[in-house]
RNA sequence: GGGCGCAUGGCUUAGUUGGUUAGAGCGCCGCGUUCACAUCGCGGAGAUCGCUGGUUCGAGCCCAGCUGCGCCCA
């Protein structure tokens, strides 16, 4: 074993291993219980980012977790066509040979994005490999794979015959740059700083005019009305009059709406039904037509004078501005900050349009959606967010699910010469009413997400009665941003509401977004990102996950700078040191076995206790998806506990030979902490667990192992059967090692040592000088368990010897400190320094006085007495007397310092 | 405009039903390398828990208001 770990060494091995072994497949005839988990489907183009690395590393703790735990797991892995992002893609490097998707036409397009796909559907995979993500390879999905487009073709033809799926001109949310609609949740709104310009519309008949304010002033040549709040006096006379559109010269009438604001501008607003989603639904209720004046590239067209035909949006909007300049039309023009859609995908402002799509009806697939919320029938941790769920549920829109795009699942609708349309899974052969077989197929695609939102069941093979469906649907978590909670969860649950009557998973698990250490969000437009593989290479799989689950707090947002993630790295190579400490003690035989009760010295009972309590904990913490709590508890057993003081201690029986059996013990019980210990890292750190568990197997303390088995796999315990319960690998909490008597008692011992070290650190003596330390104790039954730890104090303090007794004489000089009423002296000839010790006993003094007055404030408040539980007034009571006592102490060592001063002084 | 969330030492933060001497990591200061690990060990300094008020015997934790920041939806 080297001395520094190196991960590169080991991943690629393990995970071969794994896959070799099968222990990612799940058997849907197993009779294990079922846990299951979809991954989201990343790009399948893609790379990994920070922010897969951090949702995959923790479906993958769940995973390896559970199947430790005796389920039968299932990871079913995936990728998503990601239609708009990918056809880009695609573009993009079209573009590169002056080509357009146009100059291919569409099937040789679409041939060239599969090219694409072949090619680049490695990367993501073979990166989500290299994470050591337990997914079961042999199902992986793809949302344009055969059998999800024919899930996709299925659920489009039963919505549409159930009336849930209909088409009409409606505004919708434009990208002009990639030419297609999108849903209201693909558009992002942006606080944009803008102006508000104040236009004056004159009267078709006679002087004066009406002044409006917009944003927008280009599409001022398609307004159809001006608009005022029936209630507003300012305008109770215009309202039924005539304008004239300036530059248009267009009649328009001045209409009464309660939905226009009169604090808004001066409360008079151009009315746009094809350029504006509110407008349009003012256009509705009084009878206007829109009128479109763009085309799908965001150029001005239709009835606009001809100056305008072909210019940009926002071209057009400086030319109006300037034109109604020069006309005195133009009122005045102030800054104005408002927000702004922009299309997800490239950020192109976004325009509302008025044009011909499909849509889901979304009220009556919500209804259920929202009350298996409501009934807990589905937990979305943190809690918090299900309101904003909630809120979003009650609020659906319709969902826009046409794309007049080439990528993606073509919408299964066919027209007819004769009118005609055919709504089927599978092409036509002609039409059923005129027999004519001139049918064209819609030219659009759907939304990415109408693929997604069935991914929970399309993988499983729905909707024939599959194994996998009735072992691991419904699902048990699903880990996931917040940001496409609406996009995708949501959506989710009501597709497996509808189509398969069950919550599509028990628990939502939403983590936060990966951040830079300024806060900005990581993105590779920003620059800002840290690549998950290049922290691989360095550090290797286990610093990165470990590292990344370790700083994020349930929910919340993590902070990633270059040197977070040698928090993992530095805590790998402290295992494989621990390991390789106890490895090296040579030829390690286990004469005896585990040793039982009466052989288990103080600090095998106070580590076998911290063990269980470290059990019980970790496996709460992933329990309740507390990842980072199980981390710190990992984290601090394995170096605070474990190595800082356990294996310090055992070093004592393991360097000598006198008496084997002390060795013998002392290995056997550092095996069972060590391999306890392993698997309960093993979800976190899934590739060096497994390379030191090979390294222990490989020795003499697993005869009867077999080095091919994993600690996956591997139940109790290969010590010794005296200490392996259980028959699952996944560690259990064991009642006949607990000793909660043992933790005060080994505490005391800590703190002595620790007061010790303090007093010659703080006197600058070096610590491997030897000296002798005297400590008066308070009580019998402290002196004879003192005494009999003093051995240990010794070498963890640093000294050639202890007199522990209640009445041993003090020193003359020396440094003090006082541990629970216990007096600790160490006389060091000349090297104690006066005035340090002066100066450490005054602040000690002031912090126990202030601890003590706080104490007494409290109890001398009669209510306090008289109200608080007995319990707790017994507690305050208590810590008074030991604070008091200490106090006593303390000022009795400083007083002869100070005494012993004044001598000197008067000499 | 509506909703949600956050504010704890220099930095990042833990603190799960109110009672702990408020923990940790990084950074900082001092000492230390034959005997697992310098990706290390030992010790130390550093926090009136954003502000104001309230509830309570008792508030980092509960309530209200304020300030600042962030996110989502209009």
């Amino acid at each position: 074993m080297e001395k520094i770990y190196d991960p590169s060494r080991v991943e690629e091995k393990w995970y071969a291993f794994w896959l070799r072994k099968k222990l990612f497949h799940a058997d849907p005839a197993s009779k294990k219980p079922a846990y299951s988990i979809v991954i989201p489907p990343p790009n399948v183009t893609g790379v990994l980012h920070m922010g897969h690395a951090l949702n995959n590393t923790i479906q993958d703790i769940l995973i390896r977790y559970k199947k430790m735990a005796g389920y039968e797991t299932l990871w079913m892995p995936g990728t998503d066509h990601a239609g708009i992002a990918t056809q880009n893609v695609v573009e993009r490097k079209l573009a590169k040979e002056q080509k357009s998707r146009h100059d291919l036409g569409r099937d040789a397009f679409i041939n060239e994005v599969w090219n694409w796909k072949a090619v680049h559907h490695a990367t993501i995979t073979s990166q989500l490999k290299q994470l050591g993500c337990a997914c079961d390879w042999n199902r992986e999905r793809f949302t344009m794979d055969e059998g999800l487009s024919k899930v996709v073709r299925k659920v489009f033809v039963d919505l549409y015959n159930s009336g849930l799926i209909y088409k009409g001109k409606y505004i919708i949310n434009w990208c002009p740059r990639c030419h297609t609609a999108l849903s209201d949740e693909e558009a992002e709104h942006r606080e944009t700083k803008g102006e508000l310009y104040h236009f004056k519309y004159p009267y078709a008949d006679g002087p004066g005019f009406v002044t409006v304010a917009t944003t927008r002033p280009e599409t001022m040549l398609g307004d159809t009305a001006v608009a005022v709040n029936p209630k507003d006096g300012r305008y109770t006379d215009c309202i039924g009059k005539m304008l004239l559109l300036p530059l248009v010269e267009r009649p328009i009438p001045v209409i009464a709406d309660d939905f226009v604001d009169r604090e808004f501008g001066t409360g008079a607003v151009k009315v746009t039904p094809a350029h504006d989603p509110n407008d349009f639904q003012m256009g509705l209720r009084h009878g206007m037509d829109p009128i479109v004046v763009m085309d799908e590239a965001g150029c001005m067209a239709g009835p606009v004078p001809k100056r305008y035909l072909g210019v940009d949006r926002f071209s057009a909007r400086q030319m109006v501005v300037e034109e109604l300049t020069v006309l005195g039309l133009v009122e005045k023009i102030e800054e104005h900050t408002h927000a702004v859609g922009h299309c997800y995908r490239c950020s192109t402002v976004v325009e509302p349009y008025y044009s011909d799509q499909w849509f889901v009806k979304m009220k009556p697939l919500a209804a259920d959606a929202l009350s298996a919320a409501r009934e807990d029938r589905i937990t979305i941790i943190p809690q918090r967010w299900r309101r904003t769920y909630h809120e979003w549920m009650e609020n659906i829109r319709d969902w826009c699910i046409s794309r007049q795009i080439w990528w993606g699942h073509r919408i299964p609708v066919w027209y007819c010469s004769c009118g005609t349309t055919i709504v089927a899974e599978n092409a036509p052969r002609a039409c059923p009413q005129c027999g004519s077989t001139d049918l064209s197929q819609d030219t659009d695609v759907l939304d990415t997400w109408f693929s997604s939102w069935l991914w929970p069941f399309s993988t499983m093979g729905w909707p024939e009665d599959t194994a996998e469906m009735a072992k691991f649907y419904p699902t048990n978590v699903l880990a996931t941003a917040p940001e496409i909670l609406f996009f995708w969860v949501a959506r989710m649950i009501m597709a497996g509401l509808y189509f398969t009557g069950k919550v599509p998973f028990a628990d939502v698990v939403l983590h936060g977004t990966v951040r830079d250490k300024s806060g900005r969000k990581m993105s590779k437009s920003l620059g800002n990102a840290i690549d998950p593989l290049k922290i691989i290479k360095a550090s290797g799989a286990d610093a990165l996950r470990f590292s990344l689950i370790m700083i994020t707090a349930q929910g919340a947002d993590v902070f990633l700078g270059n040197d977070t993630f040698d928090i993992g790295r530095n805590f790998a190579n402290k295992l494989w040191n621990a390991a390789r400490f106890l490895l090296f003690i040579d030829a390690p035989v286990i004469s005896d076995g585990f040793p039982p009760k009466e052989r288990r010295k103080a600090e095998d009972r106070w580590i076998l206790n911290k063990l269980q309590l470290t059990i019980e904990g970790v496996t709460r913490s992933i329990d309740n998806y507390r990842f980072n709590e199980a981390c710190h508890l990992l984290y601090d057993f394995t170096w605070h506990e474990f190595c800082d003081w356990y294996i310090e201690a055992k070093k004592a029986d393991l360097y000598q030979t006198e008496r084997p059996q002390l060795r013998s013990d002392a290995l056997a019980l550092s095996g069972y902490l060590l391999e306890t210990l392993l698997k309960l890292l093993h979800p976190f750190m899934p590739f060096i667990t497994e390379e030191i568990y090979w390294h222990l197997r490989d020795c003499a303390w697993s005869p009867d192992r077999p080095p091919s088995e994993s600690i996956m796999t591997s139940a109790g315990s290969f010590v010794t059967s005296a200490a392996s319960k259980g028959t699952a690998a996944w560690p259990e909490k064991d009642d006949a090692l607990t000793d909660p008597v043992i933790e005060p008692r080994f505490s005391l011992v800590k703190e002595i040592i620790i007061a010790l070290r303090t007093i010659k650190s703080e006197n600058n003596i070096p610590p491997d000088k030897w000296g002798n330390a005297v400590i008066i104790t308070v009580d019998p039954d402290t002196t004879s368990w003192l005494q009999s730890q003093s051995a240990l104090i010794n070498r963890f303090a640093k000294l050639t010897g202890t007199t522990i007794a209640p009445d041993a004489r003090k020193p003359e000089f020396a440094g003090s400190a006082v541990v629970d009423g216990n007096q600790l002296y160490i006389s060091f000839e000349g090297l104690i320094d006066r005035e340090v010790e002066l100066e450490r006993l005054t602040k000690e003094s002031a912090r126990i006085r202030k601890l003590i007055d706080g104490t007494k404030n409290r109890l001398d408040n009669g209510s306090f007495v008289d109200r608080a539980p007995p319990a707790v007034v017994a507690k305050e009571r208590e810590k008074l007397e030991g604070l008091v006592r200490n106090l006593e102490k303390v000022e009795h060592n400083l007083s002869v310092l100070v005494e012993r001063r004044k001598k000197i002084s008067c000499r």
